[in-house]
DNA sequence: CGATGACTTGACTTCGCTCAAAGACAGTGG
DNA sequence: CCACTGTCTTTGAGCGAAGTCAAGTCATCG
């Protein structure tokens, strides 16, 4: 498979005027020098990456898997930043310190960047850090649509937004419709609602045929148009 | 002043681990260069920087004043993404189109960089680049931390979050308390409520007596314990 | 097959939104 | 200097949607 290859990113680039669409930001001889520079980590189902808080020595290109990179609030709510997916990148720090914690939702495989090495590299080739300045930009609009998801009054709205993403990042869509790997919970964690909201968003959704929930971890768009009408009503 | 050594930037760095305040990123070399690829330009309050959607061929470094970047989505809503201050920076772009608007709030004065004109230095500086890297990592932190003040259900926490942001950032407290520069309705667009709930929240911080407004703006906390019990109750 | 975690549903409360109207402020031109 | 005018702000009343609490049901795994 690809990740045979080495370390991969993918990003909708900034500035390149040719394709919006999402492309491998990394060269095939990145590619193997990064993986000459990384460690190789398996985690399981509910696995810690990293803990908030902890030094931040490494950060990570998730090869395999989905990942939730989430921060705990004094009131006890839990608050998911981004599901992550093969492909992306997670360890933000600040003050040399991780700022979330990225736990694992489906088995696990990620690459392990030392930092400094990883400074060390964008040193000697700037061409390759300007790749991984274009994903966290890329990471910053992700955030920014983050925030104009969750400031929609609508529990319909936001969680036909969530399924929409994961229809867009996911590999192949199966017969029973897209994937939904995390729980109902993960969901409120990351839409800002509460669980119970989301089941009865999700409830409505289907009552009004729009979408089929074929089981908990599957979802089917019966209705793209009133699907899409809902996604671009922020 | 500070301006006139050349563009500067302020972040709180990923990796040092001495201090973790917000700090220059620039040296004065790197400010000096940068000073003659820039050309500087002016604009009066309201005026529109960038348009969202407009090619994205410069990024903008603000000198002075404050700008914000926002949204118009098509419900007729506008979700402002952020307030940005001197020694910001503004641009964000994908697929060579700017993605938010940006228009001054207050006189405002910036350096417009070229962005191949900027590529062309990271190639050359790799150490350059790597302060953007880390400025574009701050802006990530701070979209995550906006998404979370958003999450937040009680308007009165929202509000008092964004005051304690504008307090951070303010240069100087004056004897009238901080700042506001924007308007209420700017408020509302960026803690996504509406303009009545920023001003009954205000009042109900004021009633209380944690906060006094001597006028529209400008905030001043009385009760710092409570203040700060309601921005970390997230 | 029992236990644990995940999900679903119902009843009630709360908080912010909408609509509506009035009050304060700043810049402009007489 | 002051009235004018549009913008910005404040306040009120009623409604609706999500939160909370509580009581289940389903499924998954030992």
């Amino acid at each position: 498979v690809a990740t045979s290859r080495g370390p991969s990113i993918r990003a909708i680039p900034s500035l390149s005027f040719s394709g919006v669409g999402l492309v491998e930001l990394l060269s095939d001889s990145q590619r193997e020098m990064l993986r000459s520079m990384a460690t190789m980590q398996q985690f399981t189902r509910r696995s810690v990456i990293f803990k908030a808080g902890a030094p931040a020595d490494a950060i990570f290109i998730i090869a395999e898997g989905v990942v939730k990179s989430y921060r705990d609030l004094p009131s006890g709510r839990r608050r998911i930043a981004a599901f992550l997916f093969a492909r992306d990148m997670c360890g933000l720090a600040k003050g040399g310190q991780y700022v979330n914690t990225a736990q694992a939702i489906t088995p696990v495989s990620v690459y392990r960047l030392n930092v400094s090495t990883l400074a060390e590299a964008f040193r000697r080739d700037s061409e390759l850090e300007l790749r991984f300045l274009c994903k966290v930009v890329h990471e910053l609009r992700e955030a920014q649509h983050h925030t104009i998801i969750v400031t929609h009054r609508r529990a319909t709205a936001r969680v036909a937004m969530l399924l929409h993403m994961l229809e867009r990042g996911a590999e192949q869509t199966g017969d029973a419709g897209v994937p939904i790997p995390m729980t109902r919970s993960d969901i409120a964690d990351y839409l800002g609602l509460s669980l119970e909201a989301v089941v009865r968003a999700s409830r409505r959704l289907e009552r009004q045929g729009i979408l089929a929930f074929p089981d908990r971890h599957h979802a089917k768009v019966l209705d793209r148009q009133r699907f899409d009408a809902l996604i671009h009503s922020s």
